[in-house]
RNA sequence: CGGGGCGUAGCGCAGCCCGGUAGCGCGCCUGCUUUGGGAGCAGGAUGUCGCAGGUUCAAAUCCUGCCGCCCCGACCA
């Protein structure tokens, strides 16, 4: 029920009655947060620290495994509302609101239009793409009072694909490139690493459509551009890596890669070349070298009684993996295939899927094992195996490998490829290594660990051709839309920052993303001169446009240092006694630790400047 | 979904083995002293011990089931 006479809103509280032990001193300058002096988005609201909902913790809830996760929480960023779910908080709010802001600026210069697209979404348009039943459990489903089937969108290929054909109808209404800041759903098996890798989470998603490839081939190269330019822009050491782009080939998919070492994914570069790909798609050059060379010997069988690996084959026959052949039996489509790689090397499972062109790729079971070797698993091999053999072009030309013998502890030793079985195809099926040589330039490959903040994908006419986006060309005949998708993960992005910019005190915000960029700390508020010094600075940032916390809580300035320092705030004012005495303040510069004593009346210009030449 | 671990005050944890009065640090409240890097002293508040059963005179503790959370493996911004 509501009792009227203390209805409220906001805003019309009464503000400076609940100010507490800050002299309210007239303020410097004018007051006007968006006029022309304006430097920055000014997001404005409660900045006087004492009001603030900026819970603070010391210590860590213990499920927080990344830097970035326990910061967020320790700031003040984020709270866990349920597995994978949170809560943005003001200062967590703030942060993103930067990456948004950036995000937005940059896809609207490279021409695209923003639209919000709904969140849940009819079974209906999931059942004509067919990912209804394909997309898995990840598509959070659920049904309305009507029994009409429903999910969460964890992307917006359909929803957009069915706004767009039925709105463009020519040629000359393409290229249109739209996207969208919106909360997606994907009810992940295992949500972790805080804001990193969630359930519900902010993406920037946009799609464009084209009339022909290279309309489609433009649109990606702007958004990469644009992509480019957003991270550049966050004050990211990132790098766009060539990813596998599955059944449509080409180099038509790039990962956005953040390098940090808790990174879930690895990527490799080349130090001399722009060569950078993640591990999944990263070629393998044709090698010159391989064990087991020489004259082909004679195929001999050996008992290895329970040499089931390949570092025990290796123990017993005294031999290193390299002169090993791993052989790998996979089902594809149900189908089995033994996929052959050297015994020092990983089969590359997405290489293996795009050879043989299937949609479903896993290890066999032992029943398909025994089946097609004979022998339990442990010991197969290609020679007299019943499946199609698959391998690396590290094995070719080669000979006298270690092999299993499709018969249980037993191993084949001088196995030569094309005199003791066939292989059907030699292909590149192997998981890139460090030391590797570039596949561009021969120089060595190395690997980093990165986190994949932005991908941009062409998807040709995936979509466009299973829900019917056509339009109609010069000649009138019907044709069926190009179509791209470029994600950026805001929070993600935001984590990501984190892990890259803190140290042991805490976040180290780039200035583009800092949530605030100055903080103006009296370290005794009841100290009337000191208080009024640092409410007139304050008022000064405040007044040219800039994000200013004035920390006018009573707490002991070691708290109030600690706390700057902790959410990372790029430039500290202290107004403190012994320098206030001679008419001066410090200003700490968070990212170096530097510390610039100036008058009073020099501060403000000092932030300013200093604020304008990084953003 | 398989393997491992954890649920005790807002947060971090002890207590559980060997059943009997629920405890420590931080935070919070009051007072005094302090006031440039998470202050000191004194006083104080706060718990359905994850939930539900069971065993027992008695369960945080032993048993069973469930739920939640975290970590390791297959998916992804």
């Amino acid at each position: 029920m509501l009792r009227r006479g203390q209805d409220r809103s906001p805003g019309t509280s009464n503000r400076p009655d609940r100010r507490r032990g800050m002299p309210c001193s007239a303020a410097a300058g004018g007051f006007k947060p968006n006029g022309p002096a304006a430097v920055h988005r000014y997001q404005g609201g409660y900045m006087r620290y004492s009001e603030m909902f900026l819970p603070t913790a010391r210590e860590v809830p213990s499920d927080a495994e990344l830097i970035s996760h326990q910061l967020m929480i320790r700031a003040g960023m984020i709270r866990k509302l349920a597995g994978g779910i949170y809560s943005y908080l003001p200062f967590g709010l703030r942060a993103i609101r930067r990456v948004e802001q950036i995000v937005r600026e940059e896809m609207n210069r490279a021409g695209a239009q923003e639209v919000f697209l709904p969140m849940v979404q009819p079974a209906e348009l999931w059942q004509e793409s067919g990912r209804w039943v394909h997309y898995g459990k990840e598509l959070l489903r659920f049904r309305d009072r009507h029994d009409r089937e429903f999910c969460l969108g964890p992307t917006h290929e359909e929803v957009i694909t069915d706004l767009v054909r039925n709105e463009l109808k020519t040629y000359r209404q393409l290229p249109r490139n739209l996207y969208q800041i919106q909360t997606k759903f994907r009810d992940e098996i295992r949500p972790r690493f805080g804001v990193m890798r969630c359930r519900e989470f902010g993406m920037k998603d946009a799609y464009s459509f084209d009339a022909d490839e290279e309309g489609a081939e433009n649109s990606y190269r702007r958004m990469f551009e644009a992509y480019q330019r957003i991270f550049t822009r966050c004050g990211l050491d990132f790098r766009p890596v060539e990813a596998d782009s599955g059944s449509i080939g080409g180099s038509f998919s790039h990962e956005f890669m953040v390098m940090a070492d808790s990174g879930e994914d690895a990527i490799a570069f080349c130090g001399d070349c722009r060569y950078a790909a993640n591990l999944e798609k990263a070629e393998v050059a044709r090698p010159g070298e391989s064990a087991g060379e020489g004259e082909p010997l004679p195929l001999r069988e050996v008992h290895t009684p329970g040499a089931k690996t390949i570092d025990a084959v290796c123990a017993f026959l005294e031999v290193s993996p390299s002169a090993v052949v791993k052989t790998l039996i996979f089902t594809a489509d149900g189908v089995p295939v033994a996929v052959l790689v050297r015994g020092d090397h990983e089969v590359n499972e997405a290489k293996v899927k795009n050879l043989l062109g299937c949609d479903l790729l896993e290890l066999a079971d032992e029943a398909v094992i025994r089946a097609v070797t004979g022998s339990p698993r442990g010991f197969a091999g290609a020679v007299g195996i019943k499946a199609r053999v698959v391998a690396d072009y590290s094995l070719r030309g080669a000979a006298n490998w270690v092999m299993g013998a499709n018969r249980e502890d037993y191993h084949l030793v001088n196995v030569a490829p094309g005199r003791d079985f066939t292989v059907t195809e030699f292909a590149d099926l192997r998981v890139i290594r460090e030391s590797d040589p570039c596949p561009r330039c021969g120089q060595r490959i190395r690997i980093a660990r990165g986190i994949e903040v932005g991908h941009v994908f062409k998807l040709g006419t995936k979509y466009s051709k299973a829900m019917q986006a056509s339009y109609l060309d010069r000649n009138g005949r019907e044709q069926t839309m190009i179509m791209g998708c470029y994600g950026i993960g805001i929070g993600r992005t935001v984590a990501a920052a984190i892990e890259q910019n803190h140290d042991a005190d805490g976040i180290v915000w780039p200035l583009p993303l800092a949530p605030y960029q100055a903080i103006v700390t009296p370290v005794n508020v009841n100290e009337p001169a000191l208080a009024e010094a640092a409410e007139r600075i304050y008022r000064f940032l405040e007044g040219q446009g800039l994000d200013v916390i004035l920390d006018d809580r009573d707490e002991r300035a070691g708290v109030k240092f600690k706390d700057a320092d902790l959410l990372g705030i790029p430039f500290r004012i202290t107004v403190g006694p012994k320098r206030l005495a001679e008419g001066n303040v410090e200003i700490k510069i968070r990212r170096s630790g530097e510390v610039v004593t100036l008058p009073v009346d020099e501060a403000g210009t000092f932030i300013l400047a200093r604020v304008r030449e990084g953003l």
